[in-house]
Formats: structure tokens, sequence, C-alpha cells
DNA sequence: TTTTTAATTCTACATTTGTAGAACAAAGTC
DNA sequence: GACTTTGTTCTACAAATGTAGAATTAAAAA
């Protein structure tokens, strides 16, 4: 399942703060807040989605994600891998080490990671 | 600006056939096909958003994408980069490092580009 | 217990997206 | 010249998305 890009927005904060009131999520959003109703509405849309969860307490509800943001990403991540990419991971990394500014000591621990994985095996 | 899941499916066909007309569009176009005013809608629409051209051709047009599939996918990338790495690519790498199964030879492929970027300074 | 606070549900509405019929036009074919 | 192909524009409409007011509720505070 997708979220849409405000839902998306919405579950960032929630990833942040793990679990969340209403009222706790409204307070980390950024002016211009919106209505404490829009969030309602995205986060009822979010569980119809089955993205996010949420505990009972008392009368109002503690909501948390249902995936986490890993999970999230590394689907997403795929997905644009297929489609740009003819679903070839490697061709992407090379895109991505071509294109990408990584300054020395960046690439250095690049190299360190890929040195462990090839003594992994 | 940016394309709805729609439209970039089928910027992906234009970026494919480079120039195209909108017959050839439905030809590659897998089944089951939408109807050729689907198309154009879309069509019309990506020009609005100023993603695509055309060069006119007695009464019909040659369309074409105004952005590249390597300019497009950097934007979307970076934009990911941002909100799930925190604006940190070297934090990306090591993520996708560390998650993606390269076997062997890919592995060694990236430490060839990597290598060639260190001594590229 | 009256009032306030925080939340929830319902309803609503504009915009964007996905999809396509109807109508019309030009260009090529018979 | 009539017909077919290809394309374009207009119009339309359902679904998804972004946004929020009104009404209601329950808990908390005074």
């Amino acid at each position: 399942m997708k979220l849409s890009a405000t839902e998306e927005q919405l579950m960032h904060h929630l990833w942040k703060l793990k679990r969340a009131y209403l009222k706790e999520l409204l307070a980390v959003l950024p002016d211009p807040k919106p209505a404490k109703t829009t969030v309602a509405t995205l986060l009822k849309r979010m569980i119809d989605k089955d993205m996010v969860g949420y505990e009972l307490h008392g009368n109002s509800r503690q909501y948390y994600p249902k995936v986490s943001k890993r999970g999230y990403f590394g689907k997403k991540l795929r997905r644009m891998i297929d489609s740009y990419f003819d679903a070839s991971p490697a061709a992407f990394a090379s895109y991505f080490a071509e294109s990408t500014k990584l300054n020395r000591t960046q690439l250095e621990e690049l190299q360190e990671i890929i040195n462990r994985k090839l003594e992994e095996e």
C-alpha cells in the first residue's frame, strides 16, 4: 500500500515520535499548522490503509506506525530501481556512486562497508 | 514539477522511444491499452507541467521528453535522501550497501568505481 | 458540577488524477 | 471525391487527495 504525499509527511513525524496522540503530532507540525480535523482525517485514512495503528487510552488514541521507516523506504527504493534501472541494484549502485558527490572520508567509509561485505561470505 | 504515477509510466515509454507520435506510444503500451484519448489527456497534462514538448509534423505532434530520465530520477532520489536520510547521501549509501544483496562481482565493480573516484581527486 | 480541553466522527468541498466518449479535422487511400 | 486513419479538443465523471467546519463526547480541571 502507498501513502499520499501529505500522509507520508505526517508519517515521518510519527516515525520520529514512535507513538503520539493527535495533540503531540500537531505540536511538532511546522507552521502553518493544519486544522486538527485535517490531521485526524489523514490518520483515519492511514489507518484504513493499515499503515498506522493505535492504542486506546481513555477516550483517545495513541497512534503508532505499523510499518517501519526502513521497511517503507526499502519498498519505495526497490520500486524505483525496478522502473529506473531495470530492476538492477548494481546498475543503480554504479549510477549512484558516479553521480553523488561524496568526500574522501565518505568514500572510504563506503569502501569499508563493501570490504566487510566481501569478507562476510 | 512532479508527474503523477500514471504520467510517470507514460514518461518511461517516451524516454525509451525518445520521440513518438501518439500512435507509436499507444503501440508500446501494454494490454489492456487505454483509450487514445486517455493518453492524449495525459500528454496534454504533461505538456502543461512542462515535462513534455512536441514538434508539429503536419497536423499531428511528435512528442518528446523535456526532462531526461537521469535528471528526473536524480531529483526524485535527492528528495528521498532528504526526507529519509536527513539529506545525507553518505548515510543513504551506507544503508544501501548494507541492505542490498549484491554478489561478489557486483561488489567488486562498486569497489572499482569508488577506487576510481578516490584517485580522481 | 460546571467548564475547558483534547479528540473523534460526520459531512463537505475544491483539486488532482485516471479514464474515456463525442465531435471535429486533416491527411492519406481507393 | 468518399472513406479510413490518426490525431486533437472538449466535456465529463468517478476516485483519491488536501483541507476543514460542525457536532458530539469524554476526560480533566477548576
